[in-house]
DNA sequence: CACAATTAGATTGTGTACAATCTAAAATCT
DNA sequence: AGATTTTAGATTGTACACAATCTAATTGTG
């Protein structure tokens, strides 16, 4: 009997085998559908992100914001700047440490967050995912976070 | 009985509940791993998908590959120009239709595949998910990017 | 056949991302 | 204290992504 069948068992170049290819899509594909929901507020899907981030601990410094968000100053900068000029938030250099920015919500920043009460509801109804596989996908990916953090240095 | 515990059941604005958040820090990061393993053979993850793509399927359209890949001539075109400066492939407009250009591996382009063929492997010594995970995770995803395209337009 | 609509790819403009580098301000060392 | 190292952000340069627009070719329609 040949081995065909057994040969064909998993091919690692495959596109459809790649994980990181399947994440970097849907990513991408998800954050399109974010944009005509965020365009309206003015927010982009990073800044919407930020302010997710704010809307649960306000008044962190750039590097806390960067550690949460997974993005260096090289990009937060210029979007933290943007934002402010928005109104959204303010950026001061801190009391202590002069090194350090502190990023705060305006009450503009802070009352976006009712603006944006309905977009998560807005995205479920998409269909995107279906329910039963949410929880386990969003565990796995923490997983992956954590995974990834742990041998960063 | 106060039902301080029911109400704390589900923030949909909470960062950790974000799924798209977890797919974009996933997305990025792992990108970022294969990063120093592409760098010595002169490419960037955009161009590695790229040629998984065409290994499984040479001689296509800039359109073909596209859908496959997710992503618009805004973004193939100059990267395409810049693997072509690099003799990975050739593009030709093609012979019927002068509006299409067909890319083609070179001899190149096709001898990176075994230059490349480590990657997978050493992608997995990272340790970035456990393999009783993997299976599941690429089906949730791809399933995503099924929906996703059904509604595209 | 002429004209409108569509299509493939290229171009332009905006917005990320991140590595690498820079600057100034701590923190650490001797 | 003075020198070295580290750290927080900012800056620079490169590489995506994608919406919107453009051009040229093809298709569809009357």
């Amino acid at each position: 009997m040949k081995d065909t069948d057994e040969n064909q068992t998993f091919n690692p170049l495959a596109l459809d085998n790649q994980i990181c290819f399947a994440l970097y899509v849907c990513s991408k594909e998800i954050i399109r559908k974010y944009t005509p929901l965020l365009e309206p507020l003015g927010l982009t899907y990073t800044a919407y992100i930020t302010l997710l981030c704010l809307w649960e601990k306000d008044n962190v410094t750039v590097k806390e914001l960067g550690e949460r968000l997974f993005l260096d100053s090289g990009t937060l900068t210029p979007l933290l700047k943007k934002m402010e000029g928005q109104g959204l938030l303010t950026r001061t250099r801190g009391g202590k440490d002069e090194r350090t920015v502190y990023i705060k919500l305006t009450n503009q920043g802070k009352a976006m967050k009712e603006k944006c009460s309905g977009i998560p509801q807005q995205m479920m109804c998409q269909n995107i995912l279906d329910m039963k596989k949410a929880a386990p996908l969003l565990q796995t990916l923490h997983q992956i976070m954590n995974n990834m953090c742990e041998k960063e240095e």
